[in-house]
DNA sequence: GTTAATCTACTCGGATAGCCAGTGTCCGAGTAAGGGCGG
DNA sequence: CCGCCCTTACTCGGACACTGGCTATCCGAGTAGATTAAC
């Protein structure tokens, strides 16, 4: 899996925390010591995924375009890492002996079948999981956290 | 993910139609038509996971090692694809403003936890099912399926 | 005829190239703030 | 003093190299059977 899902993901829950605020994506990539603009690429990536909005020029930067309660680990899977399934059925019964051209082996092969229905509850579990609720998460654990992330970030605007 | 898991678990339910029977990796690609030699690379590495045993020489080949009531579709992706998660944790928090060096971010990070959680779901699903459920999914749909294979296997020999 | 040694052909096994997606970086188009100028 | 315009600096956005792992292939080590020759 990419490497920039989780980049994604950290840099959500920070947004999370600065509701109505653009973050550059400087910013946002000194938080973990992360090269800018590879994070600035993904970012791109949610932006045309839907899940930030971004903002150019002076005071520009990235917010969620969305409650952070409808922004789900998925999404930002999908946005980052693309919507394909990570076993692709090629249909090689097509190949076999008994084959039927006209079937869709994609659907009807009991092997493609397992692995779909596998990767369904994988997307499921993370479908069910928003920033929010990771937020929330770490809020319980950390109760500095948000005010700790916006004295850092004021820090760093010096 | 690899593409050789799909042939490797093909190969296994027509491995588990020919019990005790060594197939070369030559036949069991012709069943679908795939490159011999890099079927047999994948082969390989069922053989050394455990999940087939080799014989070389003349009448040699490949068989399960095991009952195919005891060879899960995990064991065949972890044999192919290796045993690591999707996600990797980095441990960008490492990295953060309230970082502790001596915090084991894999397992605290909550973005991680809900990563893992959702592949564990996903693992234990493919843990679940068996190449002996698959076989006999096939054999439901297809009663023939088994003899057919044999039938198809003996005309290659000649 | 029986037996044992040799030979042969066939198999797996690992070592060797080629290619594509992910990784990392850079510079240009667009924009909004800030300053200067005129009224 | 107020408002408009221009400059400027800063941001995102996409275009350009580089790398590691997957894909694909080949040839060598090892083995079991077949052949042959001797007893």
């Amino acid at each position: 899996m990419n490497e920039g899902v989780e980049w994604a993901m950290h840099s959500c829950v920070n947004l999370s925390w600065l509701p109505g605020q653009a973050v550059t994506a400087k910013h946002l990539a000194a938080f973990y010591d992360l090269p800018t603009a590879y994070l600035n690429k993904q970012l791109q990536a949610l932006s045309r995924a839907g899940i930030l909005s971004s903002t150019s020029g002076p005071k520009g930067g990235f917010q969620l375009a969305r409650d952070a309660r409808k922004i789900s680990l998925l999404d930002i899977v999908v946005a980052i890492d693309g919507a394909d399934d990570a076993f692709r059925c090629t249909e090689i019964l097509k190949a076999g002996p008994a084959a039927n051209p006209k079937t869709d082996y994609v659907k009807t092969c009991h092997i493609s079948r397992a692995m779909r229905a596998a990767e369904l509850t994988y997307r499921r579990e993370l479908a069910g999981q928003s920033i929010a609720d990771i937020a929330e998460q770490v809020l319980t654990e950390f109760p500095a956290a948000p005010q700790n992330t916006r004295t850092h970030l004021a820090n760093l605007k010096s």
